[in-house]
DNA sequence: CCAGGTCATAGCATTGATGCTATAAGGCGC
DNA sequence: GCGCCTTATAGCATCAATGCTATGACCTGG
């Protein structure tokens, strides 16, 4: 695991593992995070610059985790959310109902 | 980190920190999806050992889920949620309205 | 063309979650 | 008492996310 660079790539492998769907959720969760974050702060107007300042990690952070090059920890959701004022949910929802 | 023993302790020592609001959220974060999971579990009928074997982990690890002492990664929330039949949900919701 | 801002990557150190085996403690049946 | 099952911990190895600095690529304005 160590041929190539981009996040993109390291994500798109990710993705593309057949035998770990689990960790295809995974990154599939962690990209559209980076989505959703990218966006609120677009919406804010602010710089990845800027998160990262209010977040307390620095640009290059804050544009890995955008691109999705990472599945985020909690903790790192928790202070992005901050900074944003939103709010981190997590839920483990039933597929099948409690019968 | 290393004085003293039990998984509690480790959480209790995390949601006590004051300074950092955000470890705080992430530890009872943390602690609700266990005690969710050992709810789903138990449901079930299953042991530590039974979800352990479907999940494709050992059963002290998911002693130490259970019990928050570790705040989960996406991976392992996946795993855990597709063994019992349920479904990650991971969301930044805005506090305040999109004005 | 040059300066400045923004985002993307590289490469490395640290930290912490996970995975493991082994074991202690408690309950329950025999 | 003895086995057996269950849960809780210990202690350690490994791996991956984070944190950092530095830099490249791209744009835009001067």
């Amino acid at each position: 695991m160590s041929e190539q660079g981009s996040w993109r790539e390291l994500r798109d492998r990710r993705m593309a593992e057949p035998g770990a769907a689990e960790a295809y959720e995974a990154a599939r969760i962690a990209y559209e995070l980076g989505r959703t974050v990218r966006t609120m702060r677009e919406g804010r107007g602010w710089s990845q610059s800027d998160l990262a300042r209010e977040v307390g990690m620095t640009q290059s952070a804050v544009a890995r985790f955008e691109a999705g090059g990472t599945i985020p920890t909690l903790p790192v959701l928790e202070r992005l959310a901050r900074a944003l004022d939103a709010d981190v949910e997590v839920r483990l929802t039933p597929k099948a109902p409690a019968a």
